[in-house]
DNA sequence: ACACTGTTTAATTAAATAATGTAATACTTA
DNA sequence: TAAGTATTACATTATTTAATTAAACAGTGT
């Protein structure tokens, strides 16, 4: 998939364009996480997160594995990632490095 | 005005992601550009460009001056002149270098 | 089978967003 | 000042989005 119409890539900045989404992708930067750990994280509601991240998931985002009754999920697009981490250089540059506050 | 809290970057780009104003600011990224040259470009009424417009100018990230009955518009936040240069790299790489497609 | 945890679905409601039409303002030129 | 162009403000409607609740479903261990 391509994203080279404006249109579609408007879809996609609409997707991540939401606090509760930009954190959800933020804590998966780096490692994959459970909907109850991320449900933690961001607290919220567990009908909420997976709301949230159905949205990130139907817009090819994030993808999961299923394990026990766990479902891991993790960022699936790589150039996402590499969006997630030029947003960060561009807009978190704080005084030390806290890319992690909730 | 610095961006280092995720509601903020979250406003940030709910403000960009939108058609109409992703490409108006991908007009913008190389020129300056009058409201009706803009209209024109995007093909849509002149309230609606100014509410589009609005939505940008509320954000910081375009500025504009006057001249005449013209007000030339501009990118004044350096910040997403690169995260849009970063997305052009990221989701625009096609065939040719089609960036101007409406 | 039962209780338990994790996750999803569906329905409802409230709130935000977008498009449109019309009127109003501002500036330019004659 | 009048006419014309450019831009904005206001109000209305339709659409989309988000949070909440309650219920359902799936997997685990006893």
């Amino acid at each position: 998939m391509v994203y080279n119409q404006v249109e579609d890539l408007a879809l996609l900045l609409k997707s991540i364009a939401h606090p509760l989404r930009l954190k959800i992708l933020c804590l998966l930067q780096d490692q994959e996480l459970s909907v109850s750990e991320i449900r933690v994280s961001v607290e919220t509601s567990g009908a909420n997160i997976t709301q949230h991240l159905n949205i990130l998931r139907n817009q090819g985002i994030i993808a999961f594995r299923k394990d026990a009754n766990f479902i891991y999920n993790r960022i699936s697009d790589e150039r996402v990632l590499e969006l997630m981490k030029t947003m960060q250089q561009l807009f978190c540059k704080t005084t030390s490095h806290s890319s992690r506050n909730k």
